[in-house]
DNA sequence: AAAGTTTTGGCAACCGCTTGCCATGCGCTG
DNA sequence: CAGCGCATGGCAAGCGGTTGCCAAAACTTT
């Protein structure tokens, strides 16, 4: 019957301590700061630990030195293929420097946000908020009482690391403007977005400067069912391209236009954002700005770390932008005359 | 400067006592069993804390009790867009029961997943192995030590949940068998795989009832990548229909056979398993068999949290197969003359 | 050889919360 | 009105480690 429970009967530091003939203080000491005992000590402790089979209780550990090597992975719906590679990045990262990582979704929602990290505050040793949709003010109390890094997203005097939109989007509006398209139409995602409302800055910029002109509806849900009603709505507004928020919505608009028999990218370009799985399958494959997601976990797990161990010294590389390319596939295509 | 660590000046129980003039166990038990105190009382602490704004600290409560309202999920390689489903039923119904979830990838490697059951055991209240590499023995042996749920694998007295894959797997070959196929290749994925070995065995079983000849090759890297030589594989062995693995191997086959100019279906029927995300949007459209990764999550996490209520007793189901269901798209038709 | 350093190990006080046990005081029964 | 039981709150001992401080031991240094 598993127990497993509290009284298990698992061994601890007193048991190790016994067997060995030393002070459980000791016993401590050799295991997590082996320079403080002496080398054969240190030897004999192990020893005896390993005869009995003794794992340290993580637990028992963080209360006293608050240090929980465990780190917290937020995203904002974690439905969105988008974040898999966040999710894998932070892993892997977190797995080798020995931390565990806690995933959780917020579910679009500031105040999950919020209470999630008020929740878990004292058990992990920070937190890595992707595409958080809370508000700077709040981000920036937050980031005063708890270690934060955000991905996708930046605050001031807060870590973070983003991918390119800027230099990314105007690949995005030179590719389309050099297919002879004029009239762009931006699918908006979710109101709260700051990469949205950062992309589609970035995109009118773009697009001013190459005599393009460019409009936004919206908004639709960054999903395969939005991008429904969002190529409807593209469709509606004459443009000759489509820049949706991300490649689930482009995806999405992708299949209806194949419904409706719109032939993509002969009566319309489309182009996504993310490089999600799937979007080099697609039919046709799609056209997006490919960003290290995987890259982005990654690095704020780093940036957590190093915080941490750095104990509060400003990291130094605080705000990481990684770059970000064009993957030119074949949903995009010369303007129709 | 962000801290937020030990004596970060959280307030502790203990603050909470003295502002509402009782003793801290008076605290303790007014948050966690309120009907062991005067109701008047409770609304007193109730009101002190929330004042004060405190906060209970998961770590400290797990310690003495043993609890930690954490739940662990491993997976044998996040990468594989099969799991997220997984996670996600998983963690939508953790959050739902107040629990967190931790997510870990165990590299397809029975080792690290008893090494992190072991690391772990005392900081969560349980653990959903999905597709474990370990042995029966294995598992069985941890299985008295921690309580653990198996998704995707069956062991003798280990609770679990599968997706059906005998019914399932039946009208694969029913379909196939109607569509005039007469000789099926089965592309194995990892030897570890319970599940693959599974899916093998229903399927020479299937194919024996029909009259249909099934043959393995393999084993490949259940990738899409892996799909390239498994395409090339199962070109060469004159097979009407390949049976791959799983999705990702049968979707790398369709980039294949289209790199090759092979048709899909008309030269090849391809059928995979699983409906992962992109399985109806890639080109063409997958059959494949689908199961509800999802519920397999969610019924997994209900498992483990009834087994950690009731303390031991028996769950009511203790190994629950998901039905499965044959989502028929356009990789398959008539077999070629 | 005496005095001064450094190592090394033990003591005990925590970290913040839970819980078994006891003392109090009240309401009730007879 | 004495006697009893129960609801209520406090005490204190943990849970399994960490760590500041001190004393003994082992080395150096004059």
């Amino acid at each position: 019957m598993a127990t497993g429970r509290a009284g298990s009967g698992r061994p601890t530091i007193y048991h190790v301590a016994k067997e060995a003939g030393v002070s459980p203080s000791t016993v401590s000491r050799a295991m997590s700061n082996p320079g403080r005992v002496n080398a054969a000590t240190v030897a004999r402790v192990i020893e005896a630990a390993t005869r009995l089979g003794y794992r340290t209780n993580p637990l028992a550990r963080a209360l006293p030195s608050g240090r929980t090597d465990t780190l917290a992975l937020f995203v904002s719906d974690i439905t969105n293929p988008h974040f898999f590679g966040v999710i894998r990045g932070a892993e892997h990262q977190a797995r080798a420097a020995g931390c565990t990582l806690i995933v959780g979704d917020t579910e679009e929602s500031p105040e999950v946000e919020a209470r999630n990290i008020e929740r878990l505050g004292p058990s992990v040793d920070g937190f890595v908020i992707a595409a958080s949709r809370m508000s700077d003010e709040e981000i920036t109390k937050l980031s005063a009482g708890h270690r934060l890094v955000l991905v996708s997203r930046q605050v001031a005097e807060v870590p973070s690391v983003i991918v390119d939109h800027a230099e990314g989007t105007r690949q995005i509006v030179e590719h389309l403007a050099s297919l002879g398209h004029r009239s762009i139409v931006f699918l908006a995602g979710p109101p709260r977005s700051w990469l949205g409302a950062r992309r589609w800055e970035s995109l009118t910029a773009a697009a001013g400067r190459h005599g393009v002109s460019a409009q936004r509806i919206g908004p639709f849900p960054p999903t395969l069912a939005g991008g429904g009603a969002a190529a409807d709505a593209a469709l509606g507004t004459g443009a000759t391209a489509a820049v949706a928020h991300n490649d689930l919505l482009a995806i999405g608009v992708l299949r209806r236009c194949a419904e409706r028999g719109v032939a993509v990218p002969e009566d319309l370009s489309v182009v996504g954002y993310d490089d999600i799985f799937g979007a080099d399958f697609c039919s046709p494959p799609l056209t997006t700005l490919a960003g290290q997601f995987q890259e982005s976990g990654r690095t704020a797990v780093d940036m957590l770390l190093a915080m941490r161990d750095r104990h509060g010294a400003r990291p130094a590389r605080n705000q990481v932008v990684l770059p970000s390319h064009l993957a030119i596939r074949r949903s995009t295509g010369p303007a129709p005359r």
